[in-house]
DNA sequence: AAATGATACAACCGCCTCTTG
DNA sequence: TCAAGAGGCGGTTGTATCATT
C-alpha cells in the first residue's frame, strides 16, 4: 500500500478528495471531447490523477444526470425490491433508478435500508424475517406495538379485502411486523425450551415485554379465530394462535429458572378485558397441534389487486405481468421478493 | 465550548470480466 | 486459443459533518 502511494508520488498521480479545478479539468474535457480512453484522459486533460479515478469521479459524481438528494420512498421501496432479487448487483439495481449511481445506492443501502430492515426485524441477506431468538425478542416492543395497530386496522378491512384501505392503513413495514409476531408466536408455542440456557435466555430476553406479548395475544386471538367471510375460514394472518394460556405456558415451565412473572399476577392487574376471553371464539378453536400452520393465501382476486397495486407503485408503466402469481400475504413486504414466481417476475421485469 | 461517538458519503483498492490483437 | 489491457464492479476505508455528552 505505502510502496503503492510512493509509486504514486513518483509518478505525480493524486489521490484525495478532488477540487473544484480539477472538477471543472475533467469536466470541459469531457464535454469536448467524451471520455475516450480513460487511461489516457488524465494526460490529455491535463489532471494528476489516474484514469480509473477520474471514470469514478466521473461517473459517480460529475455526470450531469445524475439526481441528487434525499432517495424518495418509492426509490427506496425499490432498491428493496431490486436487492431481494438481484443481491448486491449495484449497477444492475442503478439501471433501474434513472440519475443514481451504483456507488450511492450501495452507500444509501449500507448507512439506511440494512439498518431500516434490521430494526424491521427483516434479515437484509435474505429478505425474510429474522427468526432467531435474540433478534425476535429484542425487537418485541416494536413488534407488538405494530402488531397492535395493524390488527385494529386491518380488522376493520370490510370482507371484501379493501386494498385500497389496506395500503392507506397499513404500510409494509407494519405488516412485516406481523409477520415476525407470527414468529415469535410459533417459537413460543413450541414446547419449552429444552435445556436451562435456552429457558434462561428467553426469560431475560422477554422480561417486561412478558406483559406485552400476552396482552397483545389475549387481545387479538378471537379477530385470528375468525372467519374472514370468504367462506373459506382464512383468517388475514393466516395462523390462528393458540390460547395465550397455552402460548404463554410453555413459558411459565421455566417460569423459576428466569424472572417472567407469573401469569396469574399479570391477570390481577388487568382485568379491563378479560371479558374477550370468554366470549370470544377462539376458546373453542385451540389447536391440537403446538405448530402454527403457515401463512395463510387470502384469496387470488385479493392477491392480483394487491399485487398490481405493489406493481403499479413499483412501476407505473407495467402494471400486468402474468408471471406474477404471488399468494400469501407476507408478499407484502420482504417475502413477497423471495416468493419464486414473484422473484421470476422481477427477473423477466428487469430483464 | 470541547470531546467523543455516530453517521454519511466520496474515493480508493483489488478482483473480475470483457475486448482486442 | 491465449495473453494483456481496459473498464466495471463490489467491498472497504478515510474524512467531513452532525449529534450527544
Amino acid at each position: 500500500m505505502e510502496s503503492l502511494q510512493i509509486s504514486d508520488e513518483i509518478n505525480n498521480i493524486k489521490k484525495g478528495p478532488w477540487t473544484p479545478e480539477e472538477d471543472q479539468k475533467l469536466i470541459d474535457y469531457i464535454r469536448k471531447h467524451g471520455h475516450g480512453s480513460w487511461r489516457a484522459l488524465p494526460k490529455l486533460a491535463g489532471l494528476n490523477r489516474c484514469g480509473k479515478s477520474c471514470r469514478l469521479r466521473w461517473t459517480n459524481y460529475l455526470r450531469p444526470d445524475i439526481k441528487r438528494g434525499k432517495f424518495s420512498e418509492e426509490e427506496e421501496q425499490l432498491i428493496v425490491n431490486l436487492h431481494a432479487v438481484l443481491g448486491n448487483k449495484w449497477s444492475a439495481i442503478a439501471t433501474r433508478l434513472p440519475g443514481r449511481t451504483d456507488n450511492e445506492i450501495k452507500n444509501f443501502w449500507n448507512t439506511h435500508l440494512k439498518k431500516k430492515l434490521l430494526q424491521m426485524g427483516i434479515d437484509p441477506v435474505t429478505h425474510r424475517p429474522r427468526t432467531d431468538l435474540n433478534n425476535v425478542l429484542a425487537n418485541l416492543p416494536q413488534l407488538l406495538a405494530a402488531a397492535n395497530f395493524a390488527v385494529g386496522n386491518l380488522m376493520n378491512v370490510p370482507n371484501s379485502w379493501d386494498i385500497n384501505a389496506l395500503k392507506l392503513q397499513s404500510d409494509a413495514t407494519q405488516l412485516a411486523k406481523i409477520q415476525l409476531l407470527h414468529n415469535i408466536i410459533q417459537i413460543l408455542s413450541t414446547s419449552p425450551p429444552p435445556n436451562i440456557e435456552a429457558s434462561s435466555l428467553l426469560g431475560s430476553s422477554l422480561g417486561d415485554n412478558y406483559n406485552q406479548l400476552f396482552e397483545f395475544l389475549r387481545m387479538n386471538s378471537h379477530q385470528f379465530h375468525g372467519n374472514n367471510g370468504n367462506g373459506n375460514g382464512n383468517v388475514p394472518f393466516g395462523f390462528t394462535p393458540q390460547e395465550p394460556n397455552q402460548i404463554l405456558s410453555n413459558l411459565l415451565n421455566f417460569d423459576s429458572a428466569s424472572q417472567l412473572p407469573h401469569l396469574g399476577d399479570y391477570t390481577n392487574t388487568s382485568t379491563s378485558n378479560t371479558s374477550q376471553l370468554g366470549s370470544s371464539s377462539y376458546a373453542n378453536n385451540i389447536p391440537t397441534s403446538n405448530q402454527l400452520p403457515a401463512l395463510v393465501s387470502v384469496s387470488s382476486a385479493d392477491c392480483s389487486a394487491l399485487n398490481q397495486q405493489i406493481e403499479t407503485k413499483i412501476n407505473p408503466n407495467d402494471i400486468s405481468n402474468p408471471s406474477s402469481t404471488l399468494t400469501t400475504f407476507e408478499a407484502n413486504w420482504g417475502d413477497f421478493m423471495d416468493d419464486e414466481a414473484s422473484q421470476s417476475y422481477w427477473r423477466d421485469f428487469i430483464e
